[in-house]
DNA sequence: GTTGAGCGTT
């Protein structure tokens, strides 16, 4: 008999497993190394601390710092930190590779984006902080663009992840940009439901009716369209 | 039954 928790098709990701040595970052032509160096890391839980993460990027011989950011009165992690790596390329490695994975011991993803660069104390912006004005005005644009187009899925499974509900939707819709579930912040329990963003919009409307009631994993999925986003600032 | 998450200290 098959296995009722035969996920094959969301078989493990990609680039999980870096088993070979990596040959000494002291390139001293570092020149193509340049660029932000800072990670963003976010959506961990509670009990996710430094040793974790550190834990996850073991195989990372860039990774010259960590930190999580915690609340200094009550200590308890605020659900994000910063990685810091020895030059951008290794940083841009580890986005690239981490981004969307499944966390060990966790039911979540990594949440993995540029950081901004440091919040520049007291002195006149470098020349340099045009890139992080860049970065952050890309990563503006980037949220701003994820609201059209998507659709919402509930009925989730449990146990389905964002590249499970990825995979079901891009195996359908090859325009399909993204899916997230959404996770308690506390718990870290999915709560069974998601959105899966599109590029085209003759696919979303296609997946609204198509993928009602198909399934992920050991349900039947509920689709619906997206409400506008609380638009907490008027566009005035 | 269900409608979202985001950038730090020296």
């Amino acid at each position: 008999m098959a296995s009722p928790y035969s996920l094959s098709w969301a078989d493990a990701p990609p680039y999980h497993y870096h088993g070979r040595p990596q040959p000494a970052p002291d390139s001293p032509a570092s020149s193509d190394g340049a660029g932000p160096r800072s990670l963003w890391i976010g959506g961990l839980l509670p009990w996710m601390d430094e040793d974790y993460l550190y834990g996850c990027f073991t195989t990372s011989r860039e990774l010259l710092s960590l930190v999580i950011k915690r609340n200094k009165q009550t200590g308890q992690s605020e659900g994000f930190g910063f990685l810091k790596f020895s030059d951008h390329t290794a940083a841009a490695h580890i986005l690239k590779s981490y981004n969307g994975q499944k966390m060990p011991n966790a039911v979540q993803d990594f949440k993995l984006n540029w950081a901004t660069q440091q919040p520049a104390p007291k002195k006149l912006p470098d020349p340099d902080f045009k890139l992080d004005l860049a970065t952050q005005q890309e990563r503006h644009a980037a949220v701003d663009s994820s609201s059209d187009h998507s659709i919402f899925v509930g009925d989730l499974a449990y146990n389905v992840t964002g590249y499970m509900l990825h995979h079901v939707f891009k195996a359908r819709y090859p325009s399909v940009k993204s899916a997230k579930i959404i996770f308690d912040k506390f718990t870290g329990l999915s709560k069974c439901y998601g959105f899966v963003q599109f590029g085209d919009v003759d696919e979303q409307i296609q997946a609204l009716t198509e993928m009602n009631g198909a399934y992920c994993s050991t349900r039947p999925m509920r689709i619906g369209p997206v409400p506008k986003k609380k638009s907490a600032y008027a566009t005035v």
